[in-house]
DNA sequence: TATTGTGAAGCCTTTCACAGCA
DNA sequence: TGCTGTGAAAGGCTTCACAATA
């Protein structure tokens, strides 16, 4: 089928999250999956699932399914994930740096090659204690110098939400290709800086609203 | 405008990003809002902000637009988060102990009024010593009772993959209303309770999809 | 037989364009 | 005048239903 059709933002997304089904059900020592096994995990229909592949190709056997280990490689080529992504986590806090030994980032092959704070000093202390220091903590201040030399990519925003907006524009700076901020502030970047604003509270808000309708 | 009607998922979704734009603004010191500045902020069209709005009233004074206090309130109860809602956090490692001490949480009324782990002894000493125990970690077995006795709506799972539907399964046996799972292997529940499974490899397989295409 | 791949239908969401109003 | 509120049009996504086929 058309490999370079149009596709619906909302097919990018599922795709992330049969990936994450089609680990689980790897996990569980399972060799193919169907339309429908993955549509219930997923919470979707099976036609769905279908057409979300047959937008890049096809992938599956009639009669059969979807072998799960192909698949998940398909899936991870037109993700963009079949190779490593190099990121700078910025602000080494208690998220910033639950991020930095966060086991499934590794396992996804996002590699965490740098990470800043504006007091390095005060947060080594801390962060040595409790996770072995994975990565340096360098001073903001190094941010475009280290990220044009370590080939990172993407930036990871995780200090407090007064200052987010100004480690976008250093990261844009740095030439940095895109930005998920984890502040409670909503950050925006020029058109070639891609950026996603994850807020926690708006899972939670999202929950809320249908407990409550 | 009907305020019965059925409203679309996306609509939800948007509306607590418009609440973070308020804020945003708020905080700005900005009094009125368009339909178009929020438009701009948060990526969509005027005319769907206008519309997202009047599935639930009209909120806006014509030729100027809305006043950002009185639609921030309208946005809060119309998700339902103009009460407290209580929270559990399961699993109290790096990840789960940030979230003990997100300033956001508290600045939305979201409150975590019970922790647990399932070593509560090695993870207190870990986690006064950096964030002054803000809340006592309890074993994960006192879980049904502290739920119903604390009256907990809402469960965060964070504990590591292979526990997570563990976890889950106990907090619908708690009783719990909704849960939100942030570990990276996708949990479910019987249809009474509402699951949000939020991976974080998910906003960043999103971005590097863009980046890439 | 079981399940994929897919054209077409149906449905839902977004956008347009303008009437309505402060 | 300027911006909201909204009916109607356009567009896009989802689902159906079935042909294709391992």
């Amino acid at each position: 089928m058309a490999k370079y059709a149009k596709i619906p933002e909302a097919t990018v997304r599922r795709l992330s999250s049969y990936l994450k089904c089609l680990e689980e059900l790897e996990s569980k020592d399972e060799k193919v999956a169907s339309s429908s096994i993955l549509a219930t995990i997923c919470n979707v229909n099976p036609a769905q699932v279908r057409k979300d592949f047959a937008y890049f190709g096809e992938f599956g056997i009639r009669g059969m399914g979807y072998n799960i280990k192909e698949l998940k490689e398909h899936i991870k080529k037109i993700l963009g994930i079949d190779r490593e992504w190099r990121i700078a986590v910025v602000g080494i806090g208690n998220l910033g740096s639950a991020l930095l030994v966060y086991k499934d980032f590794l396992k996804q092959n996002y590699r965490i090659v740098a990470a800043f704070d504006i007091d390095p000093v005060k947060v080594i202390g801390n962060i040595s204690e409790r996770v072995g220091r994975p990565v340096e903590i360098l001073h903001v201040n190094r941010l475009k110098e280290v990220v044009e030399a370590r080939n990172i990519e993407i930036g990871i925003i995780t200090v407090p939400p007064t200052e987010a907006q100004k480690v976008a524009n250093q990261l844009v700076e740095a030439n940095i290709k895109g930005i998920l901020n984890l502040s409670p502030a909503p950050v925006s970047a020029p058109e070639h800086v891609k950026v996603r604003n994850l807020f926690f509270t708006s899972a939670l808000d999202n929950l809320v609203y249908y407990l409550t309708n």
